[in-house]
DNA sequence: GGAATATATCAACACGCGTTGATTTAATTA
DNA sequence: TAATTAAATCAACGCGTGTTGATATATTCC
């Protein structure tokens, strides 16, 4: 009784074949990411994902189970994105408008490995409540993980203003596409959005 | 030769039953309008339009050719939207501020015949090339109809960028619905925002 | 009345989707 | 080798979708 031992095998180590390289599972993990992040949850399909990955449509619903599960996987903001925003209240506060400007296009637009679950996020939230809850989370408690103040309701409504804010300066360039927003390089954004976020921000 | 002249006719008009008071086209569009805001454009199908409208699915695409077709009928962005926009040069530069806040406020959340067309073309931007189009349209030159000064680039990126800001407090509230930011009124956004997008548009 | 036209209803088509089950091949251990 | 388990492939199901055609019922003009 208790456990479910099979057998009467002394080994607690299962027999048969170990699990492989799993480079096929990876391999589908990106095509999602990409795709998700490119198409959005309802544009794209796991046959699409199964045919960018080289695998057979029933191995993707073998590795993940199901197509909500696929994008659960995806989705999850990676940590490297969350450190990005946890010691930005270090440092002097005249310049706290600028760190976080910056803070936010690297994590929207650096490397993909980073921003494209951020994008998926983004993409779903409009379909999707999981993506939703989590974006959520993000545009609320984000910008005040990094303080250790008592959050008056002001500085919550603040904060999460400025990150509403940015969020919508990444819509205006990866979504809808503005010319002239995409046009714009870092420094350009920078220069004209830290005044703002820092006015926000610290009153 | 000529035109098409039917039958020795002398009367141009057509004969036959005249269209009628029309009220089920204006019920399905209603219908439709309701629908491609709280749902967007894939959420949305025509048969619950339909039977929101108390209409046969058939009489939907008699009506508006396409799906497409009826969501390019709901999402054009009415007048009084846009007249609200063009009187935001006229006044003291100092509050210019608060008048774009409040114009973009009362457009996305006034009454709803002209805040849900707006939310449907935002919703849809996800997902429809026409609604990308038009929102990108809204956000680039909106702010600038009002002005007749030389317009260099950098006041159109500040004008987009404000314009995308605002629109991402509007995602925050209605599409994602962040606790916080949905529980504040009108009035204290608007003491947040207003010092915020001065800055950007005046520098 | 009778022709002409708009409005309304019914049933169905073709398609793509997520998902499932059966089956085969490959790898690992006793 | 033989058993065990994972990885991979094939074919299909059930469903909801946008869309279409045939058909019946009103309404308007000659």
């Amino acid at each position: 009784m208790g456990v479910n031992m099979k057998k009467e095998s002394n080994s607690t180590a299962r027999r048969g074949r170990r699990p492989g390289p799993n480079s096929t599972r990876r391999a589908v993990l990106e095509a999602a990411r990409a795709s998700f992040a490119k198409h959005g949850f309802v544009g794209t399909t796991i046959r699409l994902v199964a045919a960018e990955a080289e695998v057979d449509v029933a191995q993707v619903m073998q590795f993940f189970r199901s197509k909500d599960a696929l994008f659960a996987a995806v989705m999850a903001i990676p940590e490297s994105a969350l450190e990005r925003f946890n010691s930005l209240y270090e440092g002097p506060d005249e310049h706290l408008g600028e760190r976080v400007v910056r803070a936010f296009l690297t994590a929207w637009e650096g490397v993909i490995e980073e921003s494209e679950p951020l994008m998926a996020t983004l993409r779903g939230a409009f379909v999707n409540d999981q993506a939703r809850n989590q974006l959520s989370d993000f545009i609320q408690s984000r910008l005040l993980a990094g303080t250790n103040e008592n959050h008056c309701s002001d500085a919550r409504l603040r904060t999460g203003l400025a990150s509403s804010m940015l969020v919508g300066v990444v819509v205006g360039r990866r979504v809808i596409g503005v010319p002239t927003i995409v046009a714009a390089d870092h420094e350009e954004l920078i220069r004209i959005l830290a005044p703002a976020i820092q006015q926000i921000l610290v009153q």
